[in-house]
DNA sequence: TTGTATGCGTTATCAA
DNA sequence: TTGATAACGCATACAA
């Protein structure tokens, strides 16, 4: 293994000039071409843990979730390291499961292991994030809101459940249920809020048994909504106001042999249910099925970790400003102009 | 923060006997627990970064995979997270995208971090491992095969390829093409072997025009399974070999309004093509239809990468022992007593 | 068995 | 601007 005094040597300098070369303080430009002639002739590469220590501080950040199993939060954690990577950092990913005690066990590795910083979309009920932020870590919370000290970026989401509400009313749907996530997820409250929204701008009412908060998992969307099938008073339509719970929604569909609203099975197939519409907050990678009959909006989860990875960047050069709150719109085309490719 | 010299000064000790005590070496009794108390009361946890400075190798393990976005590969990372977790290690997410110079920067990276070890599904064409190995770093090839000099933990590819095409001859398929990955991809071609051994039982051919080496994308399945619908002599079934080329598959029958041959669709709808049966190795876990008609071949991807974490974790006490071929049988209930929760 | 003292490779302080 | 050297926190060789 090559070290920095070899590299010294070579270039018939001290370590500490070859350590400014490297870390970009100034020093006289010969010496500096012969320091980059010394690394490249010797392929050089600094010691990362030597430099953590010295520095008390490494160029790991760790990108804290609740579901990696979630095509969303992949597609966030591709967006992440994308950035990261550009610029010199090594992306941990760390799945939660939204267990807080889970995530306290991460947020203490990141600490003791001098991560540079943490980007988390918070569990619901998990504690502040005070302890990393006081002892100086940058922190970048995503997706979900936490409290307004520490920087975050999240999606409006109460929009998000206006327009799929809404464009699941141009089709003509009356009574929709929305089936939503657990009451203390953000996301999931707000785009609940939207969908209230949204019906009471057509004069129509919300009434609590259309509301169902399930668990952001497919499970979750299928016991939903296979209970709002079997109930009196059945919707014509339902919004899942994420991608799992619309798996879910629509497996459970499928499985009833419920018609989409729409679809060419809607007349023809003899069904003891009536057709229902379906509108999803997110996308389907893995459908299996045509989705030309569901009303989709789409997001940019990997724009969201674009948006957090720079903001966390950032904040890495410049822990004392004030905290910042970036709203994106969520969907692909919106995000075009304002998030990097 | 709180240093070892804290805890040597409050337990009465000295720093090398609060590190012996840490790290399991003979101690006097009386003095560990001294010890142990003035840990839990100071809070003291090692300085990770210092620690592997010193000991030259860090308590993380890479995990580098072709595809986070897959759920399979997801999957995997559960198992390996869960023991890995359990050891104490933590686990370094890395995604190559089967590109050999990706994977390559990550392996440097990898060696430079100091990382324990590697766990890794190597992208085709990419150089061997030996750097890592030479180095040594422990090294643990998982789901696809390798040179024979690096421990490995596969599933038996032939096998399953000639399971799940069997099941579509029990169903009565005669025509049955394949759909699978690319040729250097062991696990590709393997199930696809698999695939042409059960035809030849069967006393079938298996002709070059009904074997598809498409990528192991969705959109690999797509385009494979329309080719073969808009060819002469289309099949009457078709196996997926993995679980993305599946969703392709399945989703370009529902576009083109094939039904599933055995499905409620199969007789009414009318469409201008004939049914066709679906196979596939793997799971689908994001499914937004019904599975019943599809001749699914569960896998067991965390059990995979469990076992493959436990050989890690073997390895890394024992370096200079021969490498091990592990070739397990890939499904759920086979591996149940074999592969710990 | 225990303590002292050195070194891991880098960065930062200080004097020149 | 540059160089010599101390320090980061821990583990271990060596001495006791």
């Amino acid at each position: 293994m090559t070290r920095i005094v070899d590299v010294a040597r070579q270039a018939g300098v001290s370590t500490a000039t070859v350590s400014r070369v490297l870390n970009g303080k100034t020093v006289r430009p010969e010496l500096a071409t012969a320091v980059h002639a010394a690394v490249a002739e010797l392929g050089y590469v600094p010691d990362r843990t030597a430099r953590s220590l010295r520095r008390r501080s490494s160029d790991v950040v760790a990108l804290v979730l609740p579901d990696v199993e979630n095509p969303f939060f992949t597609a966030v954690a591709r967006g992440v390291e994308d950035v990261a990577q550009q610029a010199g950092y090594s992306v941990v990913l760390c799945n939660t499961d939204d267990d807080p005690a889970k995530e306290a066990r991460y947020l203490d590795v990141a600490e003791h292991e001098n991560m540079a910083g943490v980007l988390i979309a918070a569990a619901p009920g998990a504690p502040p994030l005070g302890n990393l932020l006081a002892r100086g870590r940058a922190v970048v919370a995503l997706d979900r809101a936490v409290r307004d000290d520490v920087d975050q970026v999240t999606f409006d989401n109460a929009a998000l459940g206006r327009r799929a509400t809404r464009s699941l009313l141009d089709r003509g749907f009356r009574r929709i249920a929305c089936v939503t996530g657990p009451r203390e997820t953000s996301t999931a409250a707000q785009r609940a809020e939207g969908w209230r929204a949204a019906l009471a701008e057509e004069g129509l009412d919300a009434p609590d048994e259309l509301l169902i908060h399930a668990n952001f998992r497919v499970d979750g969307g299928y016991a939903a909504t296979a209970g709002l099938l079997d109930a009196a008073g059945a919707p014509d339509a339902v919004l899942a106001t994420n991608n799992l719970v619309g798996v879910g929604a629509l497996r459970a569909l499928a499985d009833r042999r419920v018609p989409l609203a729409g679809s060419a099975d809607d007349r023809g197939t003899a069904t003891g249910s009536a057709a229902t519409g379906v509108g999803i907050v997110g996308d389907l990678p893995f459908a299996t099925s045509r989705t030309d009959q569901v009303a989709l909006l789409p997001l940019n989860p990997r724009g969201l970790g674009v948006t957090a990875a720079e903001m966390l960047l950032e904040r890495l050069d410049g822990l004392d400003s004030p905290a910042r709150h970036v709203v994106l719109d969520g969907t692909p085309a919106a995000d075009a102009g304002r998030v990097p490719a």
